[in-house]
DNA sequence: TCTATTAATCGTAATATTGCAATGTATAAA
DNA sequence: TTTATACATTGCAATATTACGATTAATAGA
């Protein structure tokens, strides 16, 4: 149906999928690991430096900011971008309960 | 259009993103912890645990296997999955350059 | 005030994802 | 051989996602 079935699961795998998705398609990635090279805020360029049109570009970034990963400041007229290191580390820790849970596992079977 | 346009992103952008996508499901979350908490072959159980109807169930694991972080071998009439631990590492170590780039990274602006 | 600039929002088309009933396939047991 | 069991595949309906043209909103500068 394209509806997931999010209430027969937990807070904590429903959270997990959520930040998956964000990290699910190419352009967040590359948003997000552009914000990280320059290590400022970026007013205005990510438009050119990914190649997607200014609305797609911008819905995009409402993801990432609705996810918390990334804040935005208005400047003038245009608007500047940064990672949320803090709400980062946040997901990092929640995604490495799930990513590490292989560790202390020895490969049981097949 | 519901079409990413991957070929204007990295290899490596695309992969994290494909990575991503199978765990932005709860579900697949759900199969994937559950393969690891029992640390064995699960044969047979997958549906009773995770409460979606077989058909479903076998559509995720298949997504799953395609991708290689889990394993399936045939036992008489039933199946059995586990992790693919060996692959598991390789897709973490992927996730982590992009997971840990907040690391040596001060928080600039904003 | 008028105009240019920047980015958000709206509307919509194209495609993808999710879920399941129905069906098919393969193996084991009777 | 027949039947039961377990799982895969098919087909389809409902919803989600992606992309972008057109428009709107907000601010800066002339």
């Amino acid at each position: 149906m394209g509806l997931a079935k999010t209430e027969m699961f937990t807070d904590q795998q429903n959270e997990i999928a959520l930040f998956a998705k964000a990290f699910g398609h190419p352009a967040r990635v590359a948003i997000l690991q552009h914000l990280f090279n320059i290590n400022s805020c970026v007013c205005g360029d990510l438009v050119n430096e990914i190649g997607l049109a200014q609305p797609t570009i911008s819905q995009h970034l409402k993801e990432l900011k609705h996810l918390g990963l990334i804040k935005g400041n208005v400047e003038g007229t245009s608007v500047c971008y940064c990672i949320d290191t803090k709400n980062w580390s946040q997901m990092k820790q929640i995604m490495s309960l799930f990513l590490d849970q292989d560790i202390e596992k020895q490969d049981g079977c097949c």
